[in-house]
RNA sequence: GGGCGAGUGGCGGAAUGGCAGACGCGCCGGCCUUAGGAGCCGGUGUCGCAAGACGUGCGAGUUCGAAUCUCGCCUCGCCCA
């Protein structure tokens, strides 16, 4: 494979060489074209400016060290989209940054023995260059790096006014470490039903730690609302199953034991409590060991012991069998009265409502497995309105029309009534009330590794956590620290960092070790793009209020639950302390597809499926590798590399480079030519929806079409007429923003004025995208039977005299007469005849 | 187990209620060439000599008309349990 590309490129290559100028040669322009129009800014924002301000974003990188092919399939689309729409008239802004600190630095700076500064400024420069390549219209005046103190100095300053907010602190919780990157990691970071870290895919553990967290569940009903922006369906559902809002009661079950508090559970099914016959808690539950009894408690305490040896997964798998231990303890149902027995059960988790249950076998799964294994009481309460209750199993499936039985007072009542009939009976009782849980957890802020941003925060003996002053910022990240990986956090060990004044009393200080996530980082890069140069704040609300919201988002779908989640949360949070004026950071979000290997893998070294860019550029010019990219398939589906595609898409460059060159034709033809113009001006209406709706796909093909008919016109001579000459230039502006060397070098040639990039976007002119006749199929009953051309101006009337006349619908009619002749007017018609 | 998405030629895909397979790859035939794995021209869903018939995972339904809408099923992918 390599070897028949290689050839051919060397056969382009010598001809071109060998004194042929005119051949369509990419590495002879397009360096050219990136240098000048870098020089000229040509794709700078303006901040003062009269034009539609439009700002178009794709989430910047990590600086691994090399630009993937994914990469540019992720950034040529919104590139398209913001080279149209300055072609359109938009002041766009499109700017590009790198997500500066992270572990993987550190992780390769340990392996290679280099700082991690070094190492990802070294990325950084690689991956620019790499980006540069591209030709995406990027500007650079506006990159953000976030390991750089002058950006991060503006995410200290934001931490501490949302720790004097309430929105930063610190507190001691149960979290999930990665043993292998040795750091907590959000729950959000924790993937998959094994739970694993996002990173390194390591399981992770549970660890009681004290930790810095962010508030976000202060607003989890307010990141429910998708109301205002338009994001992918899959996105919303996955923001909203992970915050996982679910209503229902809290209710109390007092204890028989003197001087114990309740038993406060939470349930979504408060509408069965008359079939609560037994509680669990969970082993960890504090009152486990003031509830369980003389006589239990080495069972108990046994069960305990074991649990805690217990992974989360384990716990949690359905197909485990049942275990618990009872406590000895009883407490009273509020509704039946009845005293029901206090089990602890390991099914039963800590963290997850109030780590107690009221279990009604009869309606739930678990429960149900429970009470049979231990022989535990199990009341039917709600039923179909047929009364059938299966056998053998719970009933807990949702019909509109169930209803309560034995449940006293409220038998008969529609179970979707009786959940807030019965809460209300409680509440009225002093015994429960409505209540709202989440599955959201407010997100862990701190990590213990070195690569990161400092949280700027001091502790005095006298007057406790502090932060910096204002005036002190940055607290630098210092570069002489050994970072290996302990544990604890490498900042602990280096003792000019540490040593710190306390801001109140002036007395020693310990400064903060851990530092922060760098979904920090990533929470309000968008905002520093708006002012990437201002030393006096994080950045300038007139600005930001210029350019926010962002108009079109994109990135991976894995960001899904952590990135996406909490760009929402920031910027709500940074909306409360008055910083800006909006909620939502994105109107529009899309997600990009992944690219696979040729062989339909996910490409990897190991299966020797990657395509390099750098090598990609070389062999075909970047032009080629973009404009392939965006025609593998829809964008947001991603698919297969093709090493004979891209050559398919090289020729079509090639072909449409001859025919924007061909001139000098010396024939008419008024039809040919009305048809020439007729294609470019149907062109320009398809390929402006097309990349609007982002279908770069079918925008590429429609290009195909037309350079297909310039070739063909050429081929027939007319590369001389007026007709020609407009549609090779329409062909040129329709072409910039997917392939923009190339277009911006033949708009040269052809004699236009630099640059093509900010000439203005073509508009299609009615008039000439009326058809004067035109191709109507002819259906008999739904199947196409012949085809008709009529004049542009026939009536109806004509028409179906004319498709009636037709001799295959003749043959189909078979002599009987049509019931009735559907038209649908430029498309088609249907001739509809009694069933026979 | 639940939710979401997808299933169309040899391949990537197009068509979202109105001509199924646009565009490209691959393949076949031809031209050009010392040569071709370059370039150019033509063909290419299946069956059939043809007329024609059949055809969008499977089965039903709605409709004058369904790849497209509805219901059930199968397979694959992702997310959640």
């Amino acid at each position: 494979m390599p070897g028949r590309a290689g050839r051919s490129t060397m056969t382009t290559r010598t001809a071109a060489r060998a004194g042929h100028p005119d051949r369509f040669d990419p590495a002879s322009f397009e360096q050219k074209w990136r240098d000048r129009w870098e020089a000229d800014a040509l794709y700078a924002a303006s901040d003062d400016d009269s034009r539609p301000k439009r700002y178009v974003l794709t989430m910047y990188p990590y600086p691994s060290g090399d630009l993937h092919i994914g990469h540019w399939y992720a950034m040529t689309g919104p590139d398209i989209v913001a080279r149209m729409h300055r072609m359109g008239g938009d002041n766009v802004m499109f700017p590009m940054g790198f997500d500066g600190f992270g572990l993987p630095a550190e992780n390769a700076a340990i392996d290679r023995g280099i700082h991690p500064a070094t190492w990802t400024y070294g990325n950084i420069d690689n991956m620019r260059r790499q980006m540069r390549l591209m030709g995406a219209s990027f500007d650079w005046a506006r990159e953000v790096v976030t390991c750089d103190p002058a950006y991060y100095r503006w995410q200290q300053w934001l931490f501490i006014r949302l720790y004097n907010a309430g929105l930063a602190y610190k507190a001691t919780g149960a979290v999930d470490w990665c043993p292998r990157d040795k750091v907590v990691l959000a729950r959000e970071q924790v993937e998959g039903v094994d739970r694993r870290c996002w990173r390194c895919g390591t399981p992770v553990e549970k660890r009681d730690l004290e930790q810095w967290w962010f508030r976000i569940t202060n607003y989890s009903d307010e990141l429910l609302d998708f109301s205002r922006v338009d994001y992918p369906e899959p996105i919303k559902a996955m923001q909203t199953n992970w915050i996982g809002r679910s209503e229902g009661a809290e209710i109390d079950f007092a204890v028989e034991a003197a001087g114990v508090e309740p038993i406060r559970v939470f349930t979504t099914r408060p509408d069965t409590i008359f079939g609560a016959t037994f509680m669990v808690l969970a082993p960890e539950h504090p009152l486990v060991s003031v509830l369980t009894t003389d006589d239990r408690r080495a069972d108990v305490d046994a069960y305990v012991a074991a649990a805690r040896r217990q992974t989360e997964i384990d716990r949690l798998s359905a197909d485990r069998p049942k275990t618990g231990v009872f406590t000895g303890a009883h407490a009273i149902n509020p509704m039946t009265r009845e005293r029901i027995e206090v089990w602890i059960a390991d099914y039963v988790l800590p963290g997850y409502g109030t780590g107690a249950i009221m279990a009604v076998p009869a309606h739930d799964d678990r429960d149900f497995e429970f009470a049979t294994k231990f022989d535990l009481p199990i009341r039917y309460v709600v039923a179909p309105a047929s009364g059938e209750l299966p056998e053998g199993r719970a009933f807990v499936e949702h019909t509109a029309d169930e209803v309560l039985i034995d449940s006293g007072g409220f038998t008969g009542m529609v179970a979707s009534e009786a959940i807030g009939a019965i809460t209300d009976a409680l509440e009225a009782a002093d015994q429960g009330k409505h209540a709202v849980t989440y599955r959201q957890r407010d997100w862990v802020a701190g990590r213990q590794r070195y690569w990161g941003c400092p949280i700027p925060i001091v502790y005095c003996a006298t007057h406790g956590a502090q932060p910096v002053p204002d005036e002190e910022l940055p607290v630098i990240l210092p570069t002489d620290v050994d970072f290996a990986p302990t544990g604890v956090s490498p900042l602990t060990s280096h003792a000019a960092f540490l040593a710190a004044t306390c801001p109140v009393c002036g007395g020693p200080a310990r400064r903060e070790t851990d530092t922060m996530d760098t979904f920090v980082d990533s929470s309000w890069y968008f905002l520093r793009y708006c002012s990437p140069h201002a030393d006096d704040a994080p950045f300038h609300r007139d600005e930001v209020d210029d350019w926010m919201p962002i108009q079109l988002y994109t990135g991976g779908a894995e960001h899904a639950v952590m990135h996406l989640l909490y760009f929402r949360f920031f910027t709500r949070a940074l909306r409360d302390l008055g910083l800006v004026g909006l909620s939502e950071p994105t109107l529009k979000l899309r997600n990009q597809g992944q690219i696979l290997g040729a062989d339909h893998n996910r490409m990897s070294k190991s299966r020797g499926n990657v395509q390099a860019p750098d090598e990609l550029v070389e062999r075909y010019g970047a032009d080629a590798v973009r404009a392939f990219l965006m025609f593998i398939g829809p964008w947001d589906q991603g698919g297969p590399w093709s090493p004979t595609g891209i050559e398919g898409v090289h020729r079509w460059l090639a072909r449409a480079w001859g025919a924007a060159l061909a001139g000098g034709g010396s024939a008419r033809d008024p039809d040919a030519e009305r048809a020439l113009r007729r294609a470019a001006h149907a062109a320009i209406g398809e390929v402006t929806a097309d990349i609007t709706a982002m279908h770069f796909n079918t925008a590429v093909s429609r290009l195909m079409e037309l350079t297909n008919a310039l070739v063909r016109a050429r081929e027939a001579g007319l590369s001389g007429t007026d007709a020609y000459a407009e549609a090779a230039d329409m062909l040129l502006l329709l072409l910039a923003p997917i392939a923009p060397h190339t277009a911006e070098e033949l708009w040269e040639r052809r004699g236009h004025a630099y640059s093509i990039h900010t000439t203005p976007w073509p508009e299609a002119d009615p008039a000439l995208l009326a058809a004067e006749v035109l191709e109507l199929p002819v259906q008999v009953n739904g199947k196409l039977r012949d085809k008709l051309v009529v004049a542009a101006g026939a009536t109806a009337d004509e028409i179906e005299r004319l498709a009636l006349a037709s001799e295959h619908v003749q043959r189909y009619l078979a002599g009987r007469t049509p019931l009735r002749v559907i038209q649908v007017p430029g498309r088609l018609v249907n001739v509809v005849t009694p069933r026979s």
